[in-house]
DNA sequence: TATTGTTATACTCTATAACTATA
DNA sequence: TATAGTTATAGAGTATAACAATA
C-alpha cells in the first residue's frame, strides 16, 4: 500500500511549492529577491566573514561576492575589514537592512497563517515529526 | 509562549531548504536545472496548451516558452498544432523525455528517504496535519 | 478586438576559471 | 604555497513590452 506515501509526498511537495512561492512575494513586497533576503536572515548583530555565509548558503564565494554587491550598492549591508585577517571581509547589516530584513519577515505571512490553524497540540505533534524527519543532524 | 511556534517556523524553514536543495541535485543529475525538471513533471500522457502550463507553474508565459524551446532543443518535449484552435502549442513530452522524468524522479531520493523515517502512523499523522494546513484549496 | 504564443531586452542567480592580496 | 575574496564570463530563470498569427 503505497498509496499513503504517494499522498504524502504529494501533500509535502504541495506546500514547499507554496512556501517557496509565499517567501519570493515576501522578498519581492521589501524589494530583493528571494536569494538576498535569505543573505540577509543570516547575519546578526555582528559582521560575519564572506566565506562562512558562502558555506551556510551552500554557493560560490563569487556568488557571494554579487549578492553582498548588490546589497551594499542600496546600503542594506557593508563590508568591513576583519581587524586579525586582512584577507577577510566580514559583512554587516545596517539600519536600513534590518528595516528591510524585518520588513520580509512580516510580509511572509505563510508560516504563522497557515501553521495557525493548528491547535497547540497539533503544532507539537508536527514539530515532533519534522525532528524526527530532519534528523539529528539538525 | 511563541517559543514552540519559533521552533516550528524554523523547523519548516530547514525542511524547505533541504528538499529545494535536494530536487536541485536530482534535476542536475539527470542534466536539466529545477525549473526545467518541474516543467516536465506537468506534462502527462497527452499534451497541454503552454497557457495552462504557465498557470499551474505561476509564471510568465514568454517565461514558459524558454523553458519548452530549450527542452524541444533536446528533444525531451514536442510542440505540436491544436487541432481546435491554431493560436495554441501544445506540449508534448517524447520518451526521452519520460526517460529523463523518470531520472529525475529516481535520484530525487528525499521524500522517500526522510519520509521513510516514520512509521505508517506518524505518516498518517502528517499526512493530515498537512491537509489541515493546506486548507480546502489543495 | 481579444487571445496565444514569440521575440527582444534586461536583470538576477549561479558556477567556473583566472586573478589579487594576504597569510 | 594556501586561502579569502574579486573579476570576467557564461548559461539559465524570470518578467515586461512590443509583436505576429489567429480567433
Amino acid at each position: 500500500m503505497t498509496e499513503l506515501a504517494d499522498t504524502l509526498a504529494r501533500q509535502v511537495w504541495d506546500f514547499v511549492f507554496a512556501y517557496d512561492a509565499a517567501y519570493d512575494r515576501a522578498a519581492q513586497v521589501a524589494g530583493l529577491s528571494a536569494a538576498q533576503a535569505c543573505l540577509l536572515e543570516h547575519l546578526s548583530e555582528e559582521s560575519r566573514p564572506m566565506g562562512e555565509l558562502a558555506l551556510e548558503l551552500r554557493c560560490d564565494a563569487s556568488n557571494v561576492t554579487q549578492l553582498v554587491s548588490r546589497l551594499e550598492a542600496r546600503g542594506l549591508v557593508a563590508r568591513v575589514p576583519d581587524p586579525d585577517d586582512r584577507r577577510i571581509k566580514r559583512v554587516l547589516i545596517t539600519s536600513a537592512g534590518a528595516d528591510v530584513r524585518r520588513a520580509v519577515r512580516v510580509a511572509f505571512e505563510f508560516p504563522s497563517e497557515r501553521l495557525g490553524s493548528l491547535t497547540d497540540q497539533e503544532r507539537r505533534q508536527l514539530s515532533g515529526l519534522l525532528a524526527k524527519v530532519l534528523g539529528p543532524a539538525s
